[in-house]
DNA sequence: ACTATAGTTAGCTTTATGGCTAACCAATCA
DNA sequence: TGATTGGTTAGCCATAAAGCTAACTATAGT
């Protein structure tokens, strides 16, 4: 299951519409075609891409496929842009702390001028 | 700044590592290019990409253009992510007070079973 | 003024994406 | 068994993506 992949999967927003109904439970083909006005086969290769990304797995039973959603591709990139917000947050403080460092100086030296 | 085009920005490798290196703070074209083999049009074109997905912005000032990172945009993305774990956390909770609810009628069945 | 640096523009290739139609299985149902 | 339903394959088209080179512009340093 690869970044590239989820991350290009999520980026359509027909297959983004498909896994916001998939969060709702199982659906077949069919089901989740219906809302759209897309020919069955686009659909289909859509669905295609969502399973090889990761992010929904799906099995035929008789002649009816079963979608479902594979949470795991979905809480991969949560996890991605959660150490990155980390990464960005950690430089922002060390930051916000310099800055702090640096009024602090500001108002000792006034006050030193002052007692000049 | 559409989820459409922040996924799409995400799903190239070279980009993530481009928004990578800003988490830790703003950079040139210049050094953003360094670790990579690319040749420079091909870089700045992944940067205009950054920038119209709204995940980068930028500034020449003289002959270097600085990059930052569009934090926001970042954001926007764990939001959607959030909401649809929200969604599928519902409905897992949901399938489990009612399996709790079957196996309670379960033992109940059982002890009728056993008293009769 | 000359040269080196830092980007930028233009234009080309190759490959991938998103959509379609038409024809084709394979399981149900009547 | 014959028709219907549910999905699948194959193949076409238009556009966009990701890379390149070559040539250009505009600042900065000497």
């Amino acid at each position: 299951m690869q970044l590239d992949h989820v991350f290009g999967a999520l980026s359509d927003a027909t297959r983004r519409a498909i896994v916001m109904r998939l969060c709702d439970g199982e659906a077949s083909v069919g089901e989740l075609a219906k809302p759209f006005e897309m020919a069955l086969p686009s659909l289909m290769k859509h669905i295609r891409i969502l399973e090889s990304s990761g992010l929904v797995a799906s099995e035929k039973t008789g002649r009816v496929r079963m979608c479902s959603l594979q949470t795991e591709a979905l809480a991969t990139v949560e996890g991605w842009l959660a150490v990155q917000r980390e990464i960005w947050e950690q430089r922002l403080d060390r930051l916000e702390t310099y800055v702090e460092k640096l009024k602090k100086r500001e108002k000792s030296n006034a006050r030193k001028r002052r007692s000049k």
